[in-house]
RNA sequence: GCCCCUGUAGCUCAAUGGAUAGAGCAACCGCCUCCUAAGCGGUAGGUUGAAGGUUCGACUCCUUCCUGGGGCACCA
């Protein structure tokens, strides 16, 4: 399948040039990219574009003019049907010998449609969820591994190989504060006195995580000082649940990397680098631009080592990347970690993070470059955040407040009303269907109840009635594969054709803008809505139908079988035969 | 206080600076004697938070306000 609009702007290009050449035009430099758009409307044509009317000032000709010129000097090409002036507008309208063509196209290229080589030979990685293993998953983290993991299947389809990345912050302070809030409760269990800690993780799990510990080891770990058993255990049942959950809505990482291993020698390589490039200093407190309103640095405390951040980039304050206690703050290991990345050569660096960890993005960037890295590899898809209601109260997904609403929760509500593939489904598409940015809502006793009416119904619906029509042709010993494209000349049956061949392009831009949801929104308001309708007017299978025509629609409907499964495959959703 | 994101139909959300701002849910009216009605057709619902500005053209870009979320820790 061919990427139509881009065919188009190249052919728009050409015509321009030719225009110019032959002196109809005054020679400019012609805009690029040159924009061509899908009209909303079906009288202008297939596809349009706008281009006279940015000439005009550059041609210094009346847009129409231009447009004419244009028209005059359009290339032939298979593809086009015809080329229309509507005042500015050039509108395109596809060759419906080409449309048709496709359907034979669509089918040969199967579980490849629309598979790009545009960046074949590179290879990406894409690092998304990187949940401490301190709780469970909980749905606020899920947004991040579901854009993420779609990303990851949209690169593929452009060509990349890719890698899916988990960081693993088992290290940090967050981690003895999960051990601390185990032994509390281990303590607690076996009736000794034992003190919560004050910013101690309150909900039921470490409880559980407890008991299964005094399970595991009896009551040999009541004197240790050591918290290293408990971190070690808490992480290991943690990171066990964590795995379990994401399997569970189809994100499978390929690799963990342990933040702990860059502890050791990695960060104080970055530091060093650091240093080499005059960007740390030593100070009690960090340099801020509104020093005015500064706190009192903490005369406890010795001198902390500080980075030249606000040399690096637009920020109002520098950072503390090594305490004063030597230690390093969180910035450095990642710092490291992406040193790491970018030594082990991936072409583009995706990381799926949640808003709440902008201005580490921005650090880590900035400082990537200092570093001599080239910036442009590494992007940053950032989430908001999802707001969970239920029962008609906000909750707030904290971990360590216990006040949150664990993915596999939602799952089992879920399950109540439907099956396991389903929920899943459900969760997944409600998740892609919303831009990164937009705060989104889940209420989850509407998203519960309402299972049986919701896109993702509907969108694999589309696919069933493709499954069930083939089955049923089967049985009566109909073969689509002798079916006569050149039949299909039904408006509608053009008008289904007309959409298939839009998906290279949909995949395309969702995976160049980072923005899945825009396939989400084709599937269901394009794909699905459009194939509904036809095959409920479009008889394949009926008396009144000759069976040559029969079997050059069920050809249609097998091609479009093939672009609904290639979508779904590309959400990491399943496409029933049967519901 | 400063920075980032956001505000679009009753609700949840779409709309590469392009032609009449679109879906789903909820509401209302119709449609199953041949491939599954989890479907189709139709009705209703909007000053795109507000005010200016740029542009041939603004939901989209700029400025100033306002609502909501996040960030400005020697937590991650």
């Amino acid at each position: 399948m061919i990427h139509i609009s881009a065919q188009i702007a190249a052919l728009v290009r050409t015509a321009i040039e030719a225009a110019q050449g032959a002196g109809d035009l005054p020679a400019f430099a012609v805009p690029d990219p040159i924009p061509v758009t899908r009209p909303k409307n079906e009288e202008h044509g297939d596809y349009a574009t706008p281009v006279a009317m940015q000439l005009a000032r550059l041609a210094k000709m009346a847009p129409p003019q231009i447009a004419e010129v244009i028209t005059n000097h359009f290339p032939a090409s298979e593809l086009i049907g015809s080329v229309e002036l509507a005042g500015g507008f050039i509108n395109v309208r596809l060759s419906e010998d080409w449309l048709r063509a496709q359907v034979d196209v669509i089918l040969a290229e199967g579980e490849q449609a629309a598979q790009s080589e545009t960046h074949s030979g590179k290879r990406a990685q894409v690092e998304c969820v990187s949940a401490n293993p301190t709780g469970p998953i909980h749905l606020g983290r899920i947004r991040g591994g579901v854009i993420g993991d779609a990303l990851a299947r949209l690169l593929r389809a452009q060509g990349y190989t890719v890698e899916m990345e988990y960081y693993y912050n088992n290290g940090g302070k967050q981690m003895e504060n999960l051990a601390a809030s185990i032994r509390a409760r281990y303590l607690q269990q076996l009736g000794h006195a034992a003190e919560f800690p004050e910013a101690g993780y309150q909900g039921d799990y470490i409880a559980e995580i407890a008991s299964s510990l005094i399970e595991a080891r009896g009551d040999s770990l009541v004197d240790s000082a050591d918290l290293e058993p408990f971190r070690a255990y808490g992480e290991q049942v943690i990171s066990g649940w964590q795995k379990a959950s994401l399997a569970r809505i189809n994100i499978e990482h390929d690799t963990f990397f342990n933040e702990d291993t860059l502890y050791e020698q990695a960060v104080w390589d970055v530091l060093a680098m650091l240093e080499q490039r005059n960007l740390t200093y030593k100070a009690v407190q960090p340099r801020r631009e509104d020093s005015d309103q500064a706190p009192p640095p903490d005369a406890d405390k010795g001198e902390a080592v500080c980075m030249r951040m606000m040399d690096l980039r637009d920020t109002v304050q520098d950072v503390i990347i090594v305490r004063s206690d030597g230690t390093p703050t969180y910035r450095l290991p990642d710092f490291a970690y992406h040193v790491d990345k970018f030594e082990r050569g991936f072409d583009l660096m995706l990381n799926v993070l949640g808003a709440d960890h902008i201005e580490e993005a921005k650090d880590v960037k900035a400082t990537m470059g200092a570093l001599g890295y080239d910036q442009e590899r590494l992007q940053h898809v950032i989430h908001q955040f999802l707001k969970v209601v239920q029962g008609g109260e906000v909750i707030r997904g904290s971990t360590r407040s216990g006040e949150y609403l664990a993915l596999d929760d939602l799952l089992d509500m879920l399950l109540e009303h439907t099956t396991e593939s389903f929920a899943v489904d459900v969760v997944r598409y409600f998740t892609l269907a919303h831009n990164p940015n937009t705060h989104m809502t889940i209420d989850v006793d509407a998203a519960t109840q309402q299972t049986n009416e919701n896109p993702v119904f509907y969108i694999q619906n589309a696919h069933v009635r493709c499954a069930g029509i083939a089955r049923e042709a089967a049985d009566r010993g109909l073969d689509h594969s002798a079916g006569d494209v050149a039949l299909l000349t039904d408006p509608q049956e053009l008008r289904l054709i007309r959409k298939l061949v839009e998906l290279p392009e949909i995949i395309q831009l969702a995976a160049d803008e980072l923005e899945p949801h825009r396939l989400a929104y084709w599937a269901q308001e394009d794909l699905a809505a459009t194939f509904h309708p036809v095959y409920d007017e479009v008889r394949a299978i009926h008396t009144e139908v000759p069976e040559a025509l029969t079997k050059a629609r069920l050809k249609l409907y097998a091609a479009a079988q093939v672009v609904l499964r290639r979508v779904l495959d590309l959400m990491g959703m399943s496409a029933p035969e049967r519901m």
